[in-house]
DNA sequence: CTTACATGTAAAGAAAGTGTCAAGAAAAAG
DNA sequence: CTTTTTCTTGACACTTTCTTTACATGTAAG
């Protein structure tokens, strides 16, 4: 699995040393020097792009308004910003640029790296795909089969927990203690009713489950 | 019950001492100060080894790549990462090295070790072979040949402990004790009857057991 | 071989766990 | 402050599991 990462800089010689560097580290990297190409390249390729590098010292256009441009085209990306040390550090992150992170020129090309990959990890994160469900950690969502569920919070955390070990079997108390921090107590029958409602959210049947199954004496499991 | 970690550290003295220090905790470890050496031997014995306790400052290979590479040839492994406490710390908690856990230098070895015990206890937990059976604890499932077993919860902890210790000699108290808690009378038949559903269950024959064995007078133990 | 006690297991009864409706309590929204 | 939504609790029916009883069978020792 390789990520498409998108290389904006005008210095043709940083510029190949820094895509072979990424090339390394198992990235797809297409490197532009112009920014009006850039933007052209974006809009036609805006769904494949996960990240982009944008260097501010650009001739044609003023950096920050290829970034709010960039921004413009696609809400999604992850933009970061390099530039000069000394020149704009400050002022980048503080005004709504919609770039997403910074690094100081002169970098490391490890850092560059290490932010990349803490940022795919970032954005890779939302949108889970576990089954026939697709879980938004950001929108609090879950989705079955395509279709948005409409969880209350509790019922988001419960599936939530289920579904990040699919086949575990939790206890009740665990249950609880993830919904409601501390105080279960063996009569509670509060997880049950939540899972009860769950289940018809889901289309779910408790006799002959699909998804949350009881284990008689304990708790409930995802099947998988 | 010994855990295998394997340590991946240059500085001699400091290997030994930490190794001498583990092992008095019980740990079994692998030493070993190359990097090289130490991808071939995960590579070799990538499913015995619990946890890897990786030391950065390392002369051959950059410890990011060291750690990435680790990473690679073992998903499920926990990588511990240590460094001078004022080099990278940040960064590298911070990053997708895929470490789960940092510890800066120097530190007290006791603290690695509770790091180790609180980290073993998150992933020791599933999937342990004992003959024809395979325990998985996580999702309490036993499978005999391949087939999973449909078992009560006090089957299943009857025949986990049976399984623990294949051989041993278990008395109708102990095991009563470990199902029930406490109260046992010995004109009570409910281990036997949970021992015979069992057998019905594995296709065992009290007569000529091939996994549940009676001892006269005393309980049961497993074949092996 | 006989006695005394141990084990195997079917079947019945006891106990405990689960599903969910409906009502009340609590929290969030308006 | 009122309305609405969500959460908890109690109740009851129902299911599954556990224990006990009862009797047949098996084993060791005199």
């Amino acid at each position: 699995m390789s990520e498409k990462i998108l290389l904006i800089e005008d210095d043709l010689e940083m510029q190949s040393l820094i895509k072979e560097y990424l090339t390394n580290y198992d990235f797809e990297v297409v490197a532009i020097d112009k920014p009006k190409e850039a933007l052209a390249y974006v809009k036609a390729h805006s769904q494949e792009i996960q990240l982009i590098v944008l260097d501010l010292m650009l001739p044609q256009m003023d950096g920050f308004d290829v970034c709010k441009a960039l921004r413009a085209l696609n809400e999604e990306v992850y933009i970061i910003i390099s530039s000069a040390r000394n020149e704009l550090s400050d002022k980048i992150l503080g005004y709504g640029l919609g770039a997403d992170d910074y690094l100081a020129k002169p970098y490391e090309p490890r850092e560059l790296v290490l932010k990349i990959n803490s940022a795919l990890r970032r954005t890779l994160k939302s949108k889970k795909k576990i089954g026939d469900f697709e879980i938004d950690e950001e929108k609090m969502q879950i989705a079955l089969e395509g279709y948005a569920l409409d969880l209350t919070k509790i019922e988001f955390d419960l599936l939530h927990l289920l579904l990040s070990h699919p086949g575990k079997v939790f206890s009740r108390e665990t249950l609880f203690n993830a919904i409601n921090g501390i105080g279960y107590s063996s009569k509670d029958r509060t997880v049950d009713m939540h899972v009860s409602n769950l289940r018809a959210k889901l289309g779910d049947d408790s006799k002959n489950p699909k998804y949350i199954k009881s284990v008689w004496g304990v708790g409930y499991q995802l099947v998988h």
